[in-house]
DNA sequence: CTGAAAGCGCTAACAT
DNA sequence: ATGTTAGCGCTTTCAG
């Protein structure tokens, strides 16, 4: 039991201004003057309230510092499906790096796809006095939102688009890209195309489902070219459906995936059979090209995204007053097709 | 320009209880009470001041509120070397998804192995008033944390053991780990074991190879048959250096890689040129049983160890006392030999 | 059950 | 250059 111990019990009070200040023997106002580095302090005091501050290990309350100055708390609060997903933390380390860059940190919370829970954490940010806040849209209405932003709570959207409210939003080309995707196949000859989809309730969904829908008819191709499989929601299930297709009548001899997690039950499928059927999917992932069959892949910059939203929020924070702005980043096909 | 729009130039002032008290007619005490739930308050006078909140869009300031009442912030922090790795998102992950179940948030700030840069988030975080810290130590010596602990911060060291400050601590069995792979490897036949490292310099790192150490000495081999390649940085290099080795005198038959950047450049060299040498890896990762040629792991549970180092956190943000605890976890050897 | 006053820890605005 | 006073927005006394 030496005293390089920490037993529960001895809790030792936090020390306040007031403390440092009786301690160096000067008043309040010079201890704080110290703390906030203000120049027009003697040396001498400066060195006997520093020598206090370190024997009381005093820290400044910032919480009580903020609320008097009425400053900005350098916190932003980013809302996301769930941080699980290394899409979703990739957004979250490209904020939190550029917050850090602004002496901002960042709060992370995952709304889970539920609009109720995303109001939820939207208020508490609110509630701790965020700077901005930084969401994904789990719901279609953030009209709710309108008072904070009114109060100066800046707000910019990524991924999705938000739902009655003017606000800055970065968004990925997923139209387009699924567009550019599916002529690729069609050019290459194919006339069955199964399209593999989770489900059309998330935006970018949607979205990459129209794409689809749009090349076809650049191709001047009947809608039944593509046959959408809806509700594979898990690798598991789509390498069951994959299986169902390839089993069933007039086989597909192409299948678009429309998210890495069906792509990747799909490659799977495909490779234990062997089957020769061309894969595309939508979102490049690690390892994509180390697969046991060739795979192409829309690819799209998620770090960029996030570091272009995050730049905006701050623009935002710094006093950028101008009308919001919705930027769309493109996407890439990385055409890695089997050989024919 | 309709009504819709935002001008930037509107700004509203926050409405503070004072506010909602003169909008509602009552005092502002009433306001403090409704808006804190307390039981002892006319119905009607409830429904009065609930209609003020809404009308004036108030939204109670947490900050204020922890500072008067000396409450906790209901926040914790976690500092981790780089939320972009995999490794650390998990962790990320379940400590937020921990933290929310006791509606807390979650600040994650990355130190990138950096034991200044640790510090100064350690003490911003503790200038936030954080409740308690979550750390992946990159420092050897936290006794500047002391101070802290004894003011009632609670801090729970993870993956990495903390120096200098006795406090709970949630280890891997890294040298348990490395020692099964290599004795499995030895009990293979093998005699010519490469051990792919990336820098010494990291406490996983070194514990690792004190197991492939045990593994020999176990096997009563010499120090020889482990050939330690150390400084193997990246995927990139650890491919070069497994080209190296194989290109030269005595190539060895099997590699041991130390991390799973380093096991995927191996996989990819050594199935370039299509090398029956075995490779184990430490770290398991997404997708590692789709890689193109057989790859054993040395699996573990990052989930399991930031859940219960959260849980130990959390425990002594509720009044927990005793003892520091140090837990450790262990692995798990998947075996996907090649065929021989 | 409701309200007035005091004060959490700090900083802004004034003194001196 | 230093100190005094007031008060940020809220909750805790303690009166009524």
């Amino acid at each position: 039991m030496n005293s390089s111990s920490l037993p529960g019990g001895s809790r030792v009070k936090r020390p306040t201004m007031v403390d440092v200040a009786r301690h160096a023997g000067v008043s309040l106002k010079t201890v704080s003057r110290v703390v906030n580095a203000e120049p027009t302090v003697n040396t001498e005091l400066v060195d006997r309230v520093l020598a206090s501050v370190a024997a009381l290990g005093f820290q400044r309350n910032q919480l009580a510092s903020t609320l008097r100055a009425g400053r900005r708390t350098a916190t932003v609060g980013l809302v996301i499906e769930e941080l699980a997903n290394p899409f979703y933390s990739t957004i979250a380390s490209v904020a939190a790096e550029v917050a850090a860059r602004h002496d901002t940190m960042l709060i992370t919370a995952s709304s889970e796809e539920d609009p109720e829970a995303e109001r939820r954490l939207v208020f508490d940010l609110c509630s701790r006095r965020v700077d901005g806040l930084l969401v994904v849209p789990a719901g279609a209405d953030h009209s709710f939102l309108r008072p904070e932003v009114e109060m100066g709570v800046q707000v910019v959207f990524l991924d999705r688009p938000s739902g009655g409210l003017p606000a800055d939003t970065v968004l990925i080309d997923n139209r387009g890209g699924a567009r550019e995707a599916v002529a690729a196949l069609i050019a290459a000859g194919h006339r069955r195309i199964a399209v593999l989809l989770d489900s059309v309730a998330v935006y970018t969904m949607r979205e990459r489902l129209e794409g689809v829908r749009d090349a076809l008819e650049d191709a001047r191709l009947p809608p039944e070219v593509a046959r959408i499989a809806e509700g594979v929601a898990d690798p598991a299930r789509a390498a069951e459906t994959v299986a169902g297709l390839l089993d069933g009548p007039n086989p597909p001899t192409a299948f678009f995936a429309v998210n890495n997690r069906i792509t990747v039950g799909a490659v799977q499928e495909l490779w234990r059979r062997g089957s020769g059927a061309e894969l595309v999917g939508f979102d490049d992932f690690e390892l994509s090209h180390l697969m046991p069959r060739p795979l192409t892949v829309v690819a799209y910059d998620t770090a960029a995204m996030a570091r272009r939203a995050t730049e905006m929020l701050f623009d935002r924070i710094r006093g950028d007053r101008s009308a919001p702005r919705t930027e769309v980043l493109g996407t890439r096909l990385v055409w890695r097709g089997v050989r024919r």
